[in-house]
DNA sequence: ACCTACATTGACGTTAACGTAAACGTAAAC
DNA sequence: GTTTACGTTTACGTTAACGTCAATGTAGGT
């Protein structure tokens, strides 16, 4: 899971082009094999020439908003649920209320875990802190070199 | 996973008290299988009477923070190796160097997880916005009750 | 025509994180 | 004294999320 900031998300791309499944993997740090697990998933819908899967600069932004998802500790079968909300037709009022239910629920849920992360970052600050405090008695650089 | 609110962690508790498994398992919507599984990986270690499991105050923050660190996305692996930062000895200097570089580090990785969750919270906002917008043009109430 | 690199589809294996069932101990309640 | 409620261990089952072959296709270079 904590991979040393391996990703590359972002760089300016332009948006007519085409990604192969290799080059996806390369860049999200993933394996083909994950990327095609997706899409039996319902994850990702690649175009196909024939049988290779050609994938367009929308596709890579969905994977990587996949993968963002899967770091923040939702399942698969969460974030096909997500994914799906934006895919939805809007077009009945009933739809759209629904719609907007649910992306008010999901925010609920994310501030939740904002919540529980600002804590956890509180604690750990804290233990920084003491043990570089500590450190300094003794004498010892705390290594901010 | 995205449950509905269900653990109720924090009460003015005494420090003295001490919890039985089912218990704790009532109070953090968990089984008591789930906590003698966290037992047999290390990452809990209560007291015994006879057979019977013992649970200190301290026992309990420490179950809640393993499940919390769950909901962020951790592994128990993860979990559990963050635990044992706190225990390790910190008499040498070289362990408190060590413990300071590993608490730095993953900071680090809760600050990057921290950017994640605003730019997810972000996206679903704007679309709380936009659906919020489109409802009130159709005139139909966007559900504020 | 052949090699090489990269693609594909099964199909089975694996690991983490528990669930579930069996068989049993213990202590209070009826 | 036996039911009820809770606890225990041991062991096998399950689901999610991929990994790992194996067999095969396909496009480009020499």
């Amino acid at each position: 899971m904590t991979a040393a900031v391996s990703a590359v998300p972002s760089e300016p791309r332009d948006p007519q082009r085409i990604y192969s499944i290799a080059e996806l993997a390369r860049e999200f740090a993933i394996t083909a094999r994950t990327i095609r697990f997706y899409e039996d998933e319902g994850l990702i819908k690649p175009r196909r020439q024939g049988l290779t899967r050609l994938y367009t600069a929308g596709d890579r932004t969905r994977l990587g908003w996949i993968l963002r998802g899967k770091r923040l500790g939702f399942s698969l079968a969460e974030i096909k649920e997500l994914l799906d909300l934006y895919q939805v037709d809007r077009t009945g009022v009933s739809q759209l209320r629904e719609l907007l239910r649910r992306s008010r629920e999901h925010i609920e849920d994310l501030q939740r875990k904002r919540r529980d992360l600002d804590a956890h970052i509180k604690e750990f600050e804290d233990v920084e802190i003491q043990v570089a405090a500590e450190l300094k008695k003794r004498g010892a650089e705390t290594g901010n070199d």
